[in-house]
DNA sequence: GATTGCGAATTTGTCATATAATTCATTGAC
DNA sequence: GTCAATGAATTATATGACAAATTCGCAATC
């Protein structure tokens, strides 16, 4: 009966070219389309379908609907109850940690402010994370690292991709705390080291940047957490400078 | 047919009592269960059911089991592919703010190591959350705050609850950031103050508190960034200091 | 013997329909 | 006016069927 993918959308801009190349199935669009949705307030003011109005508009099964619905739920965008139907959750509630809803946060505002705050959760986390990775690396970490700062010399030359060295660079740190916590930031710190070079691509001082993760590197392998803490203090201090004159 | 609730379980505890008390339906009860099981090792070395086994299992139908699932997935702990089976993630994949999983973390392990991942965090997150809570704080901010500091007076003379103030208190800096990545730990202090006490209950230096306590409302008043990150930064070191002890 | 191709089996993914449970609104009796 | 009974709407659960994707074994070929 029916022969062609009916995915299609309202509001959203549609991403069937997306859900090809990841392959995605209907659970996972339908998720997307309403995590995007709600994200970007889609359903402020209005109520929020219900399962068979969402079922028929985008031509999938209850089970399909109930299921993302129930995805959203346990990332805290909505919530559901019987006869009252489901609600969208004030954005307190969401789960701003989870890689999808930073993917639809960034999707709908790749704003300044959203990178301002992105970097003052960095400035709290990375400078401690570098004083405990100082801590309680073990060898193989300290070679991760070490891989990371040279990755981003590489970039110097051209020899690799600048954003991707800075990355891992930053994620290693993360890793070294060997605090399951710390390491839970890696999508976050990614996410926005990836939105920087949107706004600040002018900030190829990578001269300068390059020396001052040498010394958070240098530091953790000194085991001197207060120096490493300083070190990483700078560099996001830096960018968070940037950014509030970006502002100002 | 089926007139009596189903609801047990294999290896975890049955939580029938809880599963009432909270009125929590049989998609919730399942995902608890499974949850528990998961964070406290129990798919470690065996592979995960199938779906029809888990229904077989605990005698609830396809759907139930696939919600769950489908919410064990969004929060990260597994992974589903077709015929492939879902598989258990690593705990680097779990998502360590979900306050689902921050439950079953702890009713796996109310550990020392636990306690000290959370303030390890804290001491990065609210010290630099009292900070910025100097700047960006509104007034009626600032009089939950004061609220909260005065909840905390009246635990001294027994009026009301020490615990629950103590999170009242870190709660309205958190909130007072203005900035939502630092509201997401709320559930993550207020469990870390939770599990707190039942270490060191010892630690009924309440007046001692109530004065760091103050001195961190008051440098927020006085929009102090300095001062507030300092203040706040005792307190946490006090207690960090507190859990090592405990382990050394 | 190694590789490629094909088909069967397995498991999640999707669909359709029916029924239960819960809650809100309305109506009616007192 | 208050309270209880009734009904309606919506999610929750059950059931059974089929689709899609991936693995595995087997066979054919080189």
């Amino acid at each position: 009966m029916r022969r062609i993918k009916p995915i299609t959308v309202g509001m959203v801009e549609i991403d069937l070219a997306e859900h090809r190349k990841r392959k995605l199935n209907r659970t996972q669009t339908m998720l997307n389309l309403l995590g995007k949705t709600i994200v970007s307030g889609g359903y402020e003011g209005v109520p929020f379908p219900t399962e068979e109005e969402l079922s028929k508009t985008h031509g999938v099964s209850r089970s399909v609907t109930r299921e993302a619905v129930k995805m959203l739920t346990a990332k805290g965008l909505v919530n559901a109850r019987t006869r009252q139907g489901t609600t969208v959750q004030p954005p307190s509630h969401w789960n701003m940690f989870d890689a999808d809803v930073l993917r639809w946060l960034l999707d709908r505002e790749p704003s300044l402010e959203l990178l301002r705050h992105f970097n003052q959760l960095r400035i709290a986390i990375e400078p401690e994370a570098a004083a405990l990775a100082a801590i309680h690396h073990t060898d193989a970490q300290m070679l991760l690292i070490e891989a990371g700062l040279a990755r981003m010399a590489d970039a110097e030359t051209g020899a690799d991709d600048p954003l991707a060295s800075d990355i891992a660079f930053h994620v290693s740190i993360l890793h070294a705390t060997r605090n399951p916590f710390y390491e839970q930031f890696e999508p976050m710190v990614a996410t926005a080291l990836r939105t920087s070079i949107r706004f600040t691509n002018a900030i190829k001082g990578h001269s300068a940047s390059l020396c001052d993760h040498g010394a958070v590197a240098q530091a953790v392998a000194d085991r001197d957490p207060a120096m490493a803490r300083e070190a990483m203090r700078k560099i996001i201090g830096d960018v968070l400078e940037l950014i509030d004159d970006g502002t100002a």
